[in-house]
RNA sequence: GGUAGGGUACCGAAGCGGUCAAACGGGGCAGACUGUAAAUCUGCUGGCUCAAGCCUUCGAAGGUUCGAAUCCUUCCCCUACCA
């Protein structure tokens, strides 16, 4: 089985240019997807690109990550919200670096035969002048065409967007990478998703038409989520791949949540998982939904190719203890371990003597509402747990004698947002 | 530069002198039902004390008025058409 019928049983392949197919098949094959170096963490947006990586070098290809350090310091123009704030040289390179940390739990830099590597397209884009650029690339453009481009010409007919000379020059660049990879690191084939069809497919005619070699392209889908939301995005905000962005816990959380429409798509593209496995997996949640074997399976294997076995450990270990049953019989080290991944703050012994503070000003502190009234009204809603025992008292204080061993109070609001409380100071 | 229409809470969108903390929809949160899923139903959704009170909000700054999101002035910013 071809590396491309692979990438198509498991739905990551949307669309490729004629002859990719072959020439994927023939030999091993140089290919590249680009990173935006926006942040210096991936996340899980980018997991999608990184896969089609592995299933390439697994297939014995080159993989090449291409960093779009040039393309990152000028800014991506779309999107219509707020610009993008510049990048210094050195948060650029910084960036790279941690991206490059990131990929190493997915693609193998030492392989012998095949090892991947990276680039940054600053090291070319940036030295690179107006006119030879002009002469060089934008010579083999033709306006014409790329004002036909579908992405364009929505924005072109469009009355309330309009198109930047920046953003419609993009592709150029982009173009301008994928030749300069053609010729100096023998990169024939470049993917990524497939908004970036337009960008990938001008590279393929720029290769052809300054070198006379054929290059190729291949996209995979814009991963959906079911209810139409963004994938990767929570209230909390982005699932990142870094742990000091997003805890192994909250990483693993994501992934045990995903719905059930969800699953069997996540894990054709975010696992290894060969067919059968997936496909029975598919069946486990048709015939014994509540098991959620298939978010287990999704969870328990993106966990731990991102964060290894120690996060996944941890991220399992906090889970079973939230959500397995009550935290009785836990002593405070076993708390203090599991919940470390979990939001925390401490409150100062002294102001749990007495009286202690009062139940409404601690759930305002610590965040998890997001103001006294709300937390009144979650408390009269019933959505407030202490040591996991409904609140109902909004008068209610919280004194030290409520500390599991007098060190770990739990809040919990809702079903699934904890918080950790611990008592500080002598 | 001209003309017209706009800027309202997380978003969209009503309101157009008092009864407006501001309709309605979406989103979000919680509860019920479940399976840490989806759908559905219910409640909540500016802040502070919470009861009946107070404070801050309707692009910004001033003004008129007993009283303004609503009227006036200036300014800033959007959108369309024209130049």
């Amino acid at each position: 089985m071809s590396v491309l019928d692979e990438l198509a049983w498991r739905g990551l392949l949307q669309d490729a240019t004629e002859g990719a197919a072959e020439h994927l098949a023939q030999e091993p094959r140089g290919v590249y997807i680009g990173f935006d170096p926006t942040a210096d963490s991936l996340h899980v947006g980018s997991l999608l690109p990184i896969m089609l990586l592995v299933h390439l070098q697994r297939a014995g290809h080159h993989p090449i990550a291409l960093v779009g350090g040039a393309t990152g310091l000028i800014g991506d123009p779309s999107g219509k919200s707020a610009e993008r704030p510049l990048l210094t040289r050195e948060g650029m390179e910084a960036n790279a670096r941690g991206i490059r940390a990131q990929l190493e739990h997915f693609l193998d830099f030492e392989a012998a035969p095949n090892p991947a590597r990276m680039r940054n397209n600053l090291d070319w884009l940036g030295r690179t002048n107006v006119l030879d650029f002009l002469r060089d690339i934008g010579k083999h453009f033709s306006v014409n065409a790329m004002l036909r481009k579908e992405s364009v010409r929505r924005r072109v007919e469009s009355d309330e967007q309009g198109i930047s000379f920046t953003e419609f020059s993009y592709q150029l660049l982009q173009a301008a990478d994928f030749l300069h990879l053609f010729r100096d690191d023998g990169c024939s084939v470049q993917m990524g998703g497939s908004d970036q069809w337009g960008n990938i497919t001008a590279g393929v005619d720029l290769v052809r038409r300054v070198t006379g070699g054929h290059a190729f392209g291949a996209v995979a889908p814009l991963i959906t989520t079911s209810s139409g939301t963004k994938f990767g995005k929570t209230e909390e905000g982005t699932i990142w791949l870094d742990p000091r962005r997003t805890s192994p816990y909250r990483f693993y959380q994501f992934w045990i949540n995903v719905p059930d429409a969800d699953v069997g798509d996540y894990l054709r593209f975010f696992t290894l998982l060969d067919r059968p496995e997936i496909e029975a997996l598919d069946a486990a949640t048709e015939a014994e939904p509540h098991r959620r074997a298939a978010q287990k399976a999704l969870a328990e294997d993106v966990t731990r190719r991102v964060h290894g076995d120690p996060g996944l450990a941890r991220a399992q270990q906090a889970t079973a203890a939230l959500f397995g049953g009550s935290l009785e019989g836990l002593d405070a080290a076993e708390i203090g371990d599991i919940f470390a991944d979990v939001p925390s703050s401490t409150v100062a012994r002294t102001d749990l003597e007495g009286e202690g503070v009062a139940l409404l000003d601690l759930l305002a502190d610590t965040g998890l509402c997001s103001s006294k009234g709300d937390a009144r009204r979650s408390v009269e809603g019933g959505g407030i747990y202490l040591n996991g025992e409904r609140a109902t008292d909004t008068a209610a204080r919280v004194g030290g004698s409520l500390f599991i061993e007098g060190r770990y109070l739990v809040l919990r609001k809702g079903k699934k947002s904890y918080h950790l409380v611990e008592a500080a100071g002598s």
